[in-house]
DNA sequence: ACCTGAACACCGTTCAAGT
DNA sequence: ACCTGAACACCGTTCAAGT
């Protein structure tokens, strides 16, 4: 595995020696934004980000691995962690509301971020830092930690459900039958709090 | 678009003229089946198909136009519209619960189903077939047209998402919890009958 | 009627070589 | 240090020809 985003991350004066490379690991992800918001999940491939970027296709492999290592920057460039203020003083189903409406926002807004993030292992910062905040307002809440995990996987696999058929537009799902559920789900939650 | 199983469904003498076909549909979509539960959806592709069969890649253009053809024949053939007593006497609530788990059942036992429905464009008998169980169901219970199909949306996306992220094996979905967030959205439902 | 190979336009990845 | 083309093992699909 490649140090991630090696040109990006270094802080140390840039006089390196040898050969200075052409590109860096952000400018390949800008592109394969592009890619995915103009054309979708399947346009995206180190041949076309290739040619579009003007170098060999093996060249991407100085800065990725391998396609999924690509896909993963991708993931990560892509979507935020939701500031979730501690601090608030509304009520921890509202705040899981709001976390969630935010998420599902973002993943409608760029389609195939969700199919890669079911797809592949679902590693990855992004990942761990939603769980862990969603997570923490469980277990404040006063949820056990398995009542915790159970209640996130129930939410997780709602939401990316719902985000995947939005995104594919088969019939079925609209943002407002999307709260519908989601105010389903989060009223059984409080429902089952010891 | 091809009739569909154009030899399976010849009820007249097979007295034809012409040469006989080498393959008839159904024996190409047993191979896709073989293929899928042995490696995967990804390992399903004409060529693969067309060497374990001993044909030439293009034969297979004759009993489907398109390997999104094929793939809708597989998901015909793997899940049956589940059977739903209308007799019954058991209150919807109990009778939704059974076929959301009858389903959730099918499509675990397939890896891949799921991801096809959501991906490909969902039409096909077996969608139409299930809608239609489910809406009579919510319709009975006393829901609006509305409602009804805003709930089978709810119910869907959740379904559609758990399987998909139990089947990839990423954290989360345990049939348990499975059971937990589909009874939160049937008691969200009950809850909401005019 | 039905089957076929060649060709086209794509993939990701390995390897050995070039600067 | 970094970049590259050739090669390998795959895709789906079109087309014109073969029986």
């Amino acid at each position: 595995m490649n140090v991630p985003y090696r040109s990006a991350m270094a802080a140390d004066p840039p006089a390196r020696r040898g050969r200075p490379a052409l590109l860096d690991a952000e400018q390949v992800v800008d592109a394969a934004v592009a890619i995915l918001d103009a054309e979708g999940l399947a346009a995206v491939s180190f041949r076309r980000l290739s040619t579009e970027l003007g170098v060999s296709h093996m060249t991407l492999y100085g800065y990725f691995d391998s396609k999924d290592d690509l896909l993963e920057a991708l993931v990560a460039r892509t979507i935020a962690v939701p500031a979730v203020r501690r601090s608030s003083t509304a009520p921890w189903d509202e705040v899981l509301l709001a976390v969630m409406l935010d998420i599902h926002r973002q993943l409608v807004s760029r389609p195939g971020i969700a199919e890669l993030l079911i797809t592949r292992e679902l590693t990855g910062e992004w990942v761990a830092g939603v769980r862990e905040q969603l997570l923490d307002i469980l277990r404040n809440a006063g949820f056990t930690q398995r009542r915790a995990t159970d209640g996130l996987s129930v939410l997780f696999n709602y939401l990316l459900g719902a985000v995947m058929i939005e995104t594919h537009r088969g019939r079925g799902g609209s943002a407002a039958s999307f709260r519908l559920g989601l105010r389903y789900l989060i009223d059984g939650l409080k429902s089952d709090l010891p």
